[in-house]
DNA sequence: CCGCATCCGGGGCGATACTG
DNA sequence: CAGTATCGCCCCGGATGCGG
């Protein structure tokens, strides 16, 4: 992109990742390291050499970086950077903010990946209640569940490879629509019994405490009326 | 702007305020109300079709809004919403996180406000310990000064009419270099005595009770090295 | 199959001029 | 002062090709 030219942070920063889709190819790479052909199936309709531009950008930046996994994965993967990481904190602020544009479910015409999830649970569990210390989670789906691990009161988001899951291993299990699934983790859905078409399995007491994860939330943070209050 | 058409809050928000320019007028709009004009004077370089444009845009998404101001003001105002305001803490975000970017002061070429400094200092001023519950900061420069007022510990940053501060009711002043003031807000420039170029005039005790101000602020909330951890 | 590079319309963007 | 109008140009979107 071409530069604003401004000194100021908003700006510099903007030069960075304000290009068209830069900031989806960093959700990409937040789920999980990627093959080129991976960030390609998180953003249909990006042109490839611009996706490739793109990676050149970032890269250059320091923002995302190249590097080869170790066999047998042939093709090279992109992952972030810890400048990248240090990103994620405003990304999952975006995405507190765009919610009031969720809540009617996907437009017909809407793209969906089921991982996508996992960006939206970063943004909306941001704070372990101390008596949650110890909890699992999988928002189930038929492609792409989700595990949300909580040791030592520190919440760690990973994809799971489809029925991978050892339930044994699972304190509460999240199964229906994804966007009901959504609606739970941000608060729309609070109620204390299972909403309609959302089927929450688990001991009496897992279900009580991830309730009470999801109750840590609030949407607060607010600008008072003045200007810049 | 192209909708990504994508069911992901990062998209969504990206739909609203994604396009070339959109956070440059947030910016603009967040220090004060402001004409067409004005808001164009912070944007240098931008077509003036497309600024109409986003204001169009922007209202239509709630963001902001067009307003008469009570007379003498002829022209119509623009200010920010309670759903743009919202948007500020995610700014303030990337403010920071841009920062390094910031560090070796403006490139010849750079465009320069001085009332740009207002957003970086809600930027940097995230927290206001107990004991600095009162205190008036003025960074003064030529054009455009910026006042801090913390009252019952809540913090108003304005910008100031040129010679409109009354001496007598501040209890600090700065002066000095625009991007020193900067390095003393985002905590590059620690020191407990006054840097070079920088002059901080002010009573002793309200000069530390700054200092403890700005030694309140952490560049914290790191992401862990795993995925999403 | 993966990781691009190339080519080619179309539209958003930058710059300037103009009007109420 | 607050926009609208016009015109290149370049970036972007979409398709294809091609070497590893």
């Amino acid at each position: 992109m071409r530069s604003y030219q401004q000194y100021c942070g908003l700006a510099r920063g903007l030069d960075v990742i304000g290009d068209r889709w830069s900031l989806l190819i960093i959700r990409e790479l937040a789920l999980r390291d990627c093959r080129y052909t991976d960030i390609r199936d998180g953003l249909p309709g990006i042109a490839s050499n611009l996706l490739a531009q793109r990676m050149r950008d970032l890269t250059a930046a320091g923002v995302a970086e190249r590097f080869d996994a170790p066999p047998p994965i042939a093709a090279p993967l992109y992952r972030l950077t810890r400048h990248g990481r240090d990103l994620l904190p405003t990304l999952f602020a975006l995405v507190r903010w765009a919610q009031p544009l969720m809540v009617g479910g996907p437009e017909p015409s809407d793209i969906e990946r089921n991982r996508w999830i996992a960006f939206a649970a970063r943004a909306f569990i941001t704070e372990i209640p101390v008596d949650v210390a110890e909890l699992t989670i999988l928002l189930d789906q038929p492609s792409e569940p989700v595990r949300l691990g909580i040791s030592n009161g520190i919440l760690t988001v990973t994809l799971h490879a489809a029925s991978e899951s050892n339930e044994k291993l699972l304190d509460v299990v999240v199964r229906g629509p994804l966007w009901y699934q959504l609606g739970l983790l941000s608060g729309e859905i609070s109620g204390t019994k299972p909403e309609g078409l959302l089927d929450i399995a688990g001991r009496r007491d897992a279900i009580r405490r991830f309730r009470k994860l999801l109750a840590a939330y609030r949407p607060g943070d607010r600008v008072r009326s003045g200007v810049l209050g």
